[in-house]
DNA sequence: CAGGCATGCCTG
DNA sequence: CAGGCATGCCTG
């Protein structure tokens, strides 16, 4: 079990209710529990029986009252729209079928949750505001690769670089994905993929195709079901989603298992606009989120990629490969520059919440940084805001403090698969 | 009288029905008097009484038979929509009023068309499938100018160069534009401005706002009438037009005129889209025409202004003047580049209509360029790529040889006011 | 298909 | 607000 990007998750310690690291934790097993509740209906014969018995009984979970304070779990109309495949109409008209309304009561008590195996804890992100993107590849072992390529070419179709973890392609090319399990998951298993932007300010934004290419008269839009999809998946099973809670995208397909004597199976991809799309992508990174889920829709891995689409795969996979050589000499942030992120950052993520915009910083020398925050949820911020000036490498965590109401957060350390991570309060 | 951009005008000499240079000529001819037939009916009170008495008697023209073979003439619905001035409405439907339906007949015999003076010849092009861009003073000496600027940064909001005759513009900005008539034009007179297209290869498609900036998501079209219209101008007495027979889009305000003392009027115009607007302007030079309009719909006067819509006008105006000053020291074409100059275009111009395709280039040495050609209107597009091969300085017209069924074709050359042209047959 | 321009926008 | 990067696309 890997970390989290945002907050790192535990396996077996109990939940603090005074500390926050619980926190994200807790928001993705409510969400997840709602997840499987309402389920997603699909129009095939996947998911069957979605909401039978859900037995409750909760004994771990005992801060129900971020339930409420988070707020989100208010049930919108319960309808699961559905775009059906392409049956080469030509009108262009977007299907869309009802196709469930769940009967069920808007919130869900807390302590009716059910008792969810932690696997079933790493939710499908399809209903998630801040949908996952850990990697982690469940009980069945799944993951993803690419073929080996030609030596690829500045304007190559697609290509991915190894050091990276990332896939560069063309907008609208084919782009061939290897999927590999371990064991063989349950029939009716089904593989999803979902666009989510990369950067914090950007996640809760749902990714679409910019409004020229999703027109009725982009030559790419004949007869396909789905002109606002970004990703689109080249089979005749593909079904096109639009989350009834979030508004997010995704494109579903049965999980076909390889064939005996092969060790991947593969889909095609498509990405459908430019990372540069403007009033699209905009040029803001994003991620591929591909998840494989049972007929319950509950996610059985996941694997998260990162994705730039553009009109230059080879020569901008050079360039930031070179980018990142050059970074691994490392290179502090100046005192200015982490003030200058941290107030960014801070402005961005505080902005639309009713909480205390306040953030202080402050820098004893050229080394520790210090931020003051109040409120609970500022805890989920600050790891945000860690993360994002650690990945710019202004600073490591171990650089930057954090105070609560005069008490000294402590992030919580990335650490290998099994550990525990801390947080609670200590002296400074 | 100035000549017009594709082909000369003759003035009084007699039409030659063998000869092609008078084409161009009778389609202006044409498609003037077609506009005054049908008019454009505005909702206000400056056109009145617009199809009243056409005398019907011509001697001049003999060549009725391009008429019918310029196919244009035709009679579509002759509906003129037009967008009212925003009323501050916020729920910012395209409000289209359907003012006027001719009730003449589809194609009007070419004997019955009008002895039309001289002036009233240089058409409204409004409703002109390829718009008149010349500029011409007319009798009330109309023209326009810029006042003078501080020294123009970077990124100001406008700038004008007087070396190229072209406006550099941010999206969105207001910009001044001065308009100056030496005598007063009649009460009831309009300023049109319309966009085209530059190059000859877009000037028959109409210029619009790209989807991005037209929708109605857009802060800039919040209470706007006509989020699609490319120009605004800023005048309670704007109204926004789309030609029903050509769908080109303009906007027309009443004509005032300069106050007492004052040399000018000055209308504030926006552009509303980028010139690299991807599924709109996309990188295509466009002009505006500014046209004075008597109430009849008569045009009284023309400037068409070359502008570059950017993100930094400053910039940009000076890195096209450097260029130009580069280009000065005149420069000759390889007979490779004009090949490649002229096949292009050819394949351009030639695609989209029923004619035949075929263009040979050849050159004899590395001064001269032979053409081959079949068909009337091929003429037409000759003329284009002449123009655009002279543009591009790869040639000058008396290095281009054209042949029509192993005719050679003469093209006319550009002279000075009141010059005629010239188009027959010679032996090689 | 690579070099390099064009052009919006980010950074200091 | 200027320098300069980012990134689609044109040219050879
Ligand atoms: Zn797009
Ligand atoms: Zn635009």
């Amino acid at each position: 079990m890997t970390a989290t990007r945002i907050c790192e998750m535990e396996e077996d310690k109990e939940y603090e209710p005074t500390g926050s690291s619980s926190y994200s934790n807790l928001e993705l097993t409510s969400e997840e529990t709602m997840k499987q509740i309402w389920g997603e209906i699909l129009p095939f014969g996947f998911f069957k029986e979605i909401m039978e018995e859900i037995s409750v009984s909760n004994s771990d979970l005992e801060n129900g009252d971020y339930i409420s304070q988070h707020g989100n779990l208010v049930s919108p109309s319960y309808e699961t729209s559905v775009v059906t495949p392409s049956t080469s109409t030509s009108d262009m008209t977007y299907t869309e079928y009802s196709v469930g309304q769940s009967e069920y009561p808007g919130v869900i008590p807390i302590n009716q949750l059910a008792a969810i195996k932690p696997d079933q804890l790493k939710l499908a992100q399809a209903t998630c505001a801040l949908p996952a993107t850990n990697n982690w590849q469940g009980q069945y072992g799944f993951s993803l690769s690419f073929g080996v390529q030609e030596k690829p070419t500045k304007t190559t179709a697609w290509t991915y670089s190894e050091m990276k973890d990332k896939l560069f392609v063309n907008m609208g090319a084919a782009c061939p994905v290897r999927f590999h399990t371990k064991h063989l998951p349950p029939p009716g298993t089904i593989l999803r993929a979902m666009a989510v932007f990369t950067k914090p300010e950007y996640v809760t934004e749902v990714v679409k195709r910019c409004l020229t290419h999703s027109s009725r008269n982009e030559a790419s839009n004949e007869n396909h079901p789905a002109p606002e999809h970004l990703i689109r998946c080249e089979s005749s099973q593909a079904y096109y989603l639009v989350d009834p809670t979030t508004g997010r995208h995704s494109v579903v397909v049965p999980y076909e298992n390889p064939q005996v004597g092969m060790s991947f199976i593969v889909y095609l991809f498509r990405f459908m606009c430019l990372g540069s799309c403007v009033g699209g992508l905009n040029r803001r990174p994003i991620q591929i989120v591909f998840t494989l889920e049972n007929d319950r829709g509950l996610c059985l891995g996941r694997r998260a990629l990162e994705i730039r689409i553009c009109a230059c795969p080879g020569r901008d996979r050079r360039n930031e490969e070179n980018l990142l050589e050059k970074q691994h000499e490392p290179q502090q942030g100046t005192v200015d520059s982490v003030k200058r992120t941290v107030v960014r950052l801070s402005q961005e993520l505080w902005n639309n919440t009713p909480l205390p915009k306040k953030v202080k910083t402050s820098s004893d020398d050229d080394k520790i940084f210090t931020l003051e925050v109040r409120g609970r949820k500022n805890y989920e911020y600050l790891c945000i805001m860690r993360d994002a000036l650690e990945k710019q490498r202004y600073l490591t965590s171990e650089q930057l403090r954090a105070y609560q109401h005069d008490k000294e957060l402590h992030f919580s350390k990335p650490k290998k698969k099994g550990n525990k991570n801390s947080s609670g309060e200590e002296s400074d």
